[in-house]
DNA sequence: TCAAAAGTGTTCTTATTACACCCATGG
DNA sequence: CCATGGGTGTAATAAGAACACTTTTGA
């Protein structure tokens, strides 16, 4: 037991890239660091897990005390686990992603929120850390995520167009989708409730409001189906060597 | 810094799912333990991450100790944290899977390899520790990254017959794949070199040999191609509400 | 009446499925 | 000559891709 004990000299942390959708544009959550190292630098919402926390806790704790939200959709991604990643000792980090609907934020929700920032995703520089890494690897499989199960929904309000949601689609898969296609699959699939409601006070004809159906969802993929969005194919050369 | 230091009191390890491939057969390696806690029952290889030693290294380490088998294909899954995982303290564990050729293994590579055996997988019972949660999230992601990625051939030897290659298909898939369509299919992406040699001293119209042309694969990766099998569909009743 | 986004079908092409017989070898 | 697994093609169906005009509203 005591060799044992030589190894209980690292820490380990969660960081968690929280996703949201605005304007049309996707999303994170960053913080600035007042305190060295990387001080004055943006970086991702993280801590250190408590010794009697649950790794997935202390992910929801971070969204939580942040942001004012709980029970949101979280996932683990991957553990960053490199020597020297953190200078100040042995600090594994475990990843997480989380997506929430970004009008229930609150930036008074915690002290230290006024340093938190939305920032679109396409313009964030250099992070502290090895936060790039980690934010492109949440990404990653955010992106794929996205295409096997319907997971956009947790970035809308609760009720939505479809409009709405073929761009919160391009946002993510980074691409173009035809209009009439997207419109054809997701409906296909059933799992949108028409409210029979309309937008209000729109300068153009106004669009209908749906809502996700997860009731249904959860009985078909009992059921054996699978959500599914084809990724947009690239042509591939069938030169011969 | 006294604070940060209270947190480090936690230990972290990699445990190793090591997947082969015999007989037709999806198999893994598992070692039994000879001392507490679980002494006497089956456990994947893992160990202590080094304090100078990055969890990948840790994860390659585990198994050329036990395999003497180094440059394998090795992937990072998922991280265990629950706060009682471990009897003896707080440990998460990083889980990884790799895939060897059966063929390479070497059973006097180490002093504790007396102690490994493979296992069928679809045999495999109580494990310790939460063994057999971190065993079924490696074999789920090998499903999905097998149809995804040509990682299959990892698992075979240099030379393989199309035969060889669809019953590991099956094996991993757990699931029948009709014979034409699947050589059709994979001959298609032309990934497969035409070794024109044939197996010998089968009772039975020897099959033609192959290897995987890895080269080529880059070259198409880099073009945008991506290796796909597509799961087999369960037919989805679509019963309006 | 104009601007702006909503809504809607068809055709073409490609991928997937289902399916049965002859072939080459060793014993 | 028998048993064993190797090897091959086609037709039917389903999924995906490309594409343009009319509708409704507010200003």
């Amino acid at each position: 037991m005591s060799e044992f004990n030589n190894f209980f000299k690292s820490a380990f942390s969660v960081d968690n890239v929280i996703f949201g959708f605005d304007e049309g544009d996707l999303k994170i959550l960053l913080i600035k660091r007042g305190a060295d190292p990387f001080s004055g630098m943006w970086a991702l919402p993280g801590d250190l897990v408590y010794p009697n926390e649950d790794l997935n806790t202390a992910a929801s704790r971070v969204l939580e005390e942040l942001t004012g939200i709980s029970d949101v959709y979280l996932e683990q991604v991957q553990t960053f686990g490199a020597v020297n990643r953190h200078p100040l000792g042995r600090v594994i980090t475990v990843a997480y992603y989380s997506l929430i609907n970004i009008n229930k934020y609150m930036v008074t929700a915690a002290s230290f929120a006024q340093k938190a920032k939305w920032h679109s995703i396409s313009t964030v520089k250099a992070l502290a850390f090895d936060h790039n890494q980690i934010l492109s690897a949440c990404f990653d499989l955010l992106k794929q995520r996205v295409r096997t199960r319907p997971l956009g929904f947790e970035l809308l309000p609760l009720k939505f167009t479809l409009t709405a949601l073929q761009h919160l689609y391009e946002a993510i898969l980074e691409t173009e989708l035809d209009k009439r296609n997207f419109r054809k699959k997701i409906l296909s699939m059933n799992l949108l409730i028409d409210l029979e409601e309309a937008q209000e006070g729109v300068a153009h004809r106004p669009a209908k409001l749906y809502k996700f159906d997860s009731d249904r969802y959860e009985k078909l993929v009992k059921d054996g189906f699978s959500f599914e969005l084809k990724e947009s194919k690239k042509k591939m050369l069938l030169e011969n060597s």
